[in-house]
DNA sequence: CGACGTGTAAC
DNA sequence: CCTTTTACACGTCG
């Protein structure tokens, strides 16, 4: 199955603020460079009664909201994380395995604890959503079936507080009228490929002729899109380890100052150090993430020899930095980042009771 | 094959 | 008008 929190952070304000329930409330990433630069991160019914939606510039949603009563908040992860951290114990509890994919979502294998029994299986749903319910005041959608990707699909069919079951001989069903655009996993782009090819539902992605696909996305993404539009999905259910770790700013404004920019480096650094430490991560690649004036993303990196040591991450970021700059003289970055990947979680500190 | 960089997608 | 974080596929290069 799997689960999806209802619009999370915007009920977690609501709950914590009585005075603002009833209301459109927005939860907003304000990036720091103007009074309402930044993106709206969730907005809870209400507002998206109004056209408010995740996503969307600040600016944009208080442009649809002049004369109302809608509430905007900055993002509070902190608290936000405490919240998931007991939600997911819930689901621990009434799972085999479960694979947490977002701070709001999660995949659940119930196969043994329901015996491959559908009705068990809409009992451990129920008792997640009136546990989730009764603990912490919030509600849920859940999407029931013998896939993940179906699951996923189910689970966004009815919400807030949905639970959709569909069983196998019910999946070609469900899925054969949905646009494409709705699959999940195919974005912005694959959405146009497909169109272009004439394929705008499943159906039609479903009955399209294999190698036809094949040329236009390759050989492994055209089956997996195919798949997708018959409800096919064999991946497991699996906790995943972390693969990178990455921390990215808003820069006050558009620059090509070295200095200035540097600075911004060494203060995401200390929270990536935070980081770092809790888990005691090694690594082995350093990445430089620079996002121009004209909002487009580039990457440079280098592989070091492993280690825990941040200073690292400064002085080769800088180091990236500069060469950056070599061979784009003319460019302003508006946002920067740093990025550590080839990790090592090494549960292996010496603790006493190795010696 | 590992390293590096880009593109796509999702939250 | 434009956030943040992560994953993964794929192309290229040495």
């Amino acid at each position: 199955m799997h689960v999806d929190i209802d619009s999370f952070y915007a009920s977690l304000e609501e709950k914590r603020n009585i005075e603002i329930k009833d209301k459109p409330i927005v939860v907003c990433v304000y990036s720091g460079r103007t009074e309402d630069s930044g993106a709206v991160s969730t907005s809870n019914y209400k507002a998206r009664e109004l056209g408010i939606k995740a996503g969307m510039p600040i600016v944009i949603a208080k442009r649809i909201a002049k004369g109302k009563d809608v509430i905007f908040l900055p993002v509070d992860m902190e608290y936000y994380r405490e919240v998931s951290d007991r939600i997911m114990e819930i689901m621990e509890d009434e799972a085999d395995i479960i694979e947490q994919v977002s701070i709001d979502e999660a995949y659940l294998d119930v196969t043994e604890k329901s015996g491959r029994d559908w009705n068990k299986a809409i009992e451990i749903a129920n008792s997640i959503k009136e546990k989730i319910n009764s603990q912490e005041d919030l509600s849920v959608s859940i999407g029931v079936s013998s896939n993940k990707f179906v699951a996923k699909m189910a689970s966004d069919f009815q919400k807030p507080n949905g639970l959709t079951i569909i069983k196998e001989e019910d999946i070609i069903p469900f899925l054969e009228n949905f646009k494409v655009s709705k699959l999940h996993g195919v974005g912005q782009k694959t959405t146009k490929s497909l169109n272009e090819l004439g394929i705008e539902t499943a159906r039609d992605l479903s009955s399209y002729d294999i190698k036809e696909l094949e040329r236009e996305f390759g050989k492994n993404k055209a089956k997996l899109l195919q798949e997708k539009s018959l409800g096919i999905d064999l991946s497991p259910v699996e906790p995943k380890e972390k693969k990178q770790l990455s921390r990215i700013g808003t820069l006050k404004e558009d620059t090509k100052e070295i200095n200035s920019i540097f600075e911004k480096i060494v203060e995401l650094s200390k929270d990536m150090e935070q980081r770092l430490l809790k888990n005691n991560v090694s690594f082995r690649t350093i990445s430089l993430i620079t996002i121009d004036n004209e909002l487009k993303t580039q990457t440079k990196s280098e592989t070091i020899s492993r280690t825990k040591d941040v200073q690292k991450v400064v002085s080769i970021s800088k180091k990236l930095l500069e060469k950056f700059f070599e061979e784009n003289s003319d460019k302003k970055l508006r946002r920067v980042g740093i990025r550590v990947s080839n990790l090592d979680f090494s549960k292996s500190q010496k603790t006493l009771d190795d010696f």
